[in-house]
DNA sequence: ATCGATAACTTGTCAAACAAGTTGACGAGT
DNA sequence: ACTCGTCAACTTGTTTGACAAGTTATCGAT
């Protein structure tokens, strides 16, 4: 009603949990702190932090269920290697809530897998290059054993992420991999998707090895759709998405 | 060196703080808690779920650092509306942390933002585009001011990402495009900059409202490239890329 | 009936204590 | 001299209790 709403985000009232575990977050992000580090005992941060050792525990339970630090009972507290894997980790739950999520999710590696592809196409050594058609060659032969291709699948995308050159890029393609994996292992059980599969990796690597980025960029393009079409079907929800951009308050 | 690395993930020791998250983030994901609703008071959680309040505590902090439960003091707690940008807050923490090279990130904002120009020609709403081509007015009469043309950009951007409509894609972009927005302010001093972003913004805009997803794409593909150009053009001498100082002991 | 003050409730913080687990050092046995 | 078991100190996990700070709802006065 009124334009009153403006004046809300007065609230700058942040915790001291909060603020301690900011202050660690920036003593991290800072490169003071280092991945495998061991923390001080909570003890000795109530001490030098001026709270109290729950203060400093809810701070530390906050950046473990984050994936940033991890407790071990008796043996003290150390920062994770803080891989973009597991720091992603707490997006599979929000994921889990939306439904349309998930077609973001493949649009996102529609576009990113894209970028990479072409990336690569330009970038590749012929080392990376060979390693690639070998790669292939192994998913002709794999299409009868799901769980090898997935393996094969893995290492196929990992190649082209590497080839490309680009450590941002290959991060969120990784992770992006990771969250559907789980969708992943049904829809290669359908008839007809590991050979859709195979034959896609082909053609994205000829598009690679005759350095064409933008033969890559479809390439992968139809690769990935033809991966989320799979993945949708397997699925079994019923709730087909089609786009329908609507947002409800 | 020895295959022992195998025997490593015993460590099957949930403690009960994490158990009573995983509790809750299951009621919550399940739908028996909806967004909004407000939880049971700590005693009672801690009441019912047979643990002690610090318990408790400890898990709906580390809910709240990760975007899904909000504390007021004395107010009660209560789900947040689940919105996946909220969700996604931790992301930007994580893209803090790893230092990638600034060619990494010019390039992968080359190839998301085209990824969602192109999107936005798709799905962008009237309203929208009106918006957009507003902006676009703004843009031309603020190439003297740096500082309102760079509130002008942020919106635009904005702006196109909302309308593109794929939350991952938006999040990733808008984290890019602060992570080099210190550079940007230096550039957008130098003579020409600002003209040119304001031609490629009227360039994006003609593509979007003519639903042209490849024209959109490629003209946000000039258009994070001349901005990668004068970036990098205006970083000589100051730097302020991240640095990471090492330490030992 | 409207408004303000009070009481009950809820979260934020602190303190002290014990249980459970780990680490390192010391000493007995080989 | 080396290995191994034991023990002591330390660290995290959990519980209980208490008080401060803030919010909400009830109730009484105007």
């Amino acid at each position: 009603m009124t334009p009153l709403d403006k004046f809300k985000p007065i609230e700058s009232k942040p915790s001291a949990s909060e603020r301690v575990a900011e202050r660690l977050t920036t003593l991290i992000s800072s490169g003071n702190i280092a991945p495998g580090d061991k923390l001080p005992s909570e003890n000795e941060l109530s001490r030098a932090l001026h709270v109290s050792r729950p203060v400093v525990r809810e701070a530390l339970r906050g950046l473990a269920m984050m994936g940033i630090v991890e407790s071990r009972q008796g043996g003290g507290c150390y920062v994770t290697d803080l891989k973009p894997n597991r720091l992603m980790a707490p997006l599979s739950f929000a994921l889990s809530l939306q439904d349309y999520s998930l077609e973001s999710l493949f649009r996102a590696r529609e576009v990113i897998d894209c970028g990479i592809a072409a990336d690569a196409a330009r970038n590749a050594t012929g080392e990376q290059i060979a390693m690639l058609e070998e790669l292939a060659d192994q998913g002709r032969k794999l299409v009868d054993d799901p769980v090898a291709f997935r393996v094969m699948d893995a290492e196929f995308h990992e190649v082209v992420g590497k080839a490309a050159g680009n450590d941002f890029l290959d991060n969120v393609a990784r992770s992006l991999y990771g969250l559907a994996i789980d969708q992943r292992r049904k829809a290669s059980a359908l008839p007809g998707v590991l050979e859709q599969s195979a034959r896609d990796h082909e053609q994205i690597i000829r598009a690679i090895s005759r350095r064409d980025p933008e033969g890559a960029r479809l390439a992968m393009n139809d690769h990935v759709r033809h991966i989320r079409d799979t993945t949708l079907k397997a699925m079994e929800g019923g709730e087909t998405i089609p786009f329908r951009p609507r947002e409800g308050g």
